[in-house]
DNA sequence: CGCATAGTTGAAAGTTTTCAAAAGAGGTGG
DNA sequence: CCACCTCTTTTGAAAACTTTCAACTATGCG
């Protein structure tokens, strides 16, 4: 709820306009770029076909809300491009992301009929959707492809526990300092190559807000952290929403629990 | 580490001594009594005899390290009985439990060589070590299984979003009106029956200090707090580590994050 | 060019933590 | 069976980190 468009509903409008029929192209699945550091890197070509006609390519605008919490959860989607953030809510309007979703990262996933939080794209978002039955039908025909699912689940597990150790037991400046050389992490995972020129930079492309709600702190305490860490000379401002990080070291001492300044 | 014995190493010490030989009854699965509610309720009498076959069943006193944190991850385990805390530490000590796992929940599951957490008996604890390669044969032979544990994973995964939720956004006054309440939903599900004395009831059989290590509080805020609700009435101590729940609404309002006293 | 949104910075307020000490609980041994 | 010791829990007061409230600056889009 930071962008300046309202959201619209779901890939019903805005996606839809976009979306490339399931059973259009076979290909699709078989010349994605990300497909090797995604679920879809267990199939064979057969999987692959059964993958794109299984899916829907959707494309969306930043804002846009793919899930919505209290819905009932008929599809499970795979992020080919840009960030998507994941989050929860109390009544009272309060909100904590438990993660963002990256190119090669998958979401929706539920055994409950209705999805337990919401997912709303962070920039310009392409995904794969599968129907809940049509996701069903994958697992049982490809079991390579239920076992690198469960794999990726188990991996978004370990990762949630970190994230349990930073929200219950990190200082701010922690806190940001583990988020920047994780953006930067990201970053480099979907370059694919580490290029000189993107060494130590990280993609922020989510706001103040989002930042905030993610570490469990308020948009000024992300903003004065970060300041800080700027006049320290630890970053630096880089163009389109990136930050140049200018001593991983020290970042990954403070990120750690360590004191240095 | 809140026991008064030194911890001992793993069941290579404490548990073998009461381990039962994985091949040595074949109807040790078949009579559990929390099959249903575990994993291996989605195995038929051949499958349960393979998993007897394939795990051996320890027996482990409080404060018994169970997996280690950064050691090789070698086994997985089905709780059977008793509470089981899992955590993660930062370099300093301080440390942020994840979750308790109790009797019906599984615990050790990795894709990295290394446990990226440990993990520790908080009181009397039976459960059911698998080692991977054999829980990789299990996944592979019996399909039911292996959907059943994503499932699993899928619904830990949703725990750890909610605990995100709480950890981040919560106050302590809803952190512990929200445990309560958890705890209450715990014991209510280990005895299955929800019997009229069992009504209202919350087990609590871990220490101040492990609450907060649960909550990202300090011992002295769960203390104030829980002395807080005694005095307004909301809750009252049983015995035997356990707590009565005199007003689950009110708990139930606080925990959402509604105001009332 | 100007409004609207996002981000930054300052000062005061507040919830939780830290430091300290007393009270309670559990186990051992005389 | 009670005394005693240790560990856990509780309670109080001061300190601290983060939040809240407020105002200002920067950035972006029509």
């Amino acid at each position: 709820m930071t962008s300046s468009s309202p959201p619209p509903a779901l890939a019903h409008s805005a996606g839809v306009a976009h979306a490339h029929k399931g059973d259009g192209d076979v290909l699709r699945c078989l010349v994605c770029d990300i497909r090797n550091r995604s679920l879809c890197s267990s199939m064979d070509e057969e999987g692959l076909a059964a993958l794109a006609h299984s899916s829907r390519q959707l494309q969306l605008p930043p804002g846009t809300t793919i899930v919505e919490e209290g819905e009932p959860a008929l599809a499970f989607f795979n992020v080919t491009g840009g960030t998507v953030k994941l989050f929860k809510s109390l009544p009272d309007g309060r909100r904590q992301i438990t993660g963002f979703a990256d190119a090669g990262q998958f979401l929706g996933l539920s055994t409950a009929q209705t999805y337990s939080f919401g997912a709303e794209t962070v920039d310009n978002v392409r995904l794969c959707r599968f129907l809940r039955p049509q996701l069903e039908t994958l697992l049982s025909d490809y079991p390579t492809f239920e076992r690198r699912l469960l794999a990726a689940v188990t991996d978004k597990l370990a990762e949630a526990q970190e994230q349990m150790l930073l929200l219950g037991r990190k200082t701010a400046r922690e806190k940001v300092a583990t988020f920047l050389l994780d953006r930067m992490r990201a970053y480099h995972l979907t370059m694919g190559h580490t290029r000189q020129e993107v060494e130590n930079l990280a993609s922020v492309p989510m706001t103040r807000v989002d930042i905030a709600d993610y570490l469990g702190l308020t948009i000024e305490t992300v903003s004065r952290t970060i300041s800080a860490f700027r006049r320290s000379h630890l970053i630096a401002s880089a163009e389109n929403h990136r930050i140049r990080i200018l001593s991983v070291a020290t970042l990954l001492t403070i990120a750690s629990g360590q004191k240095p300044d």
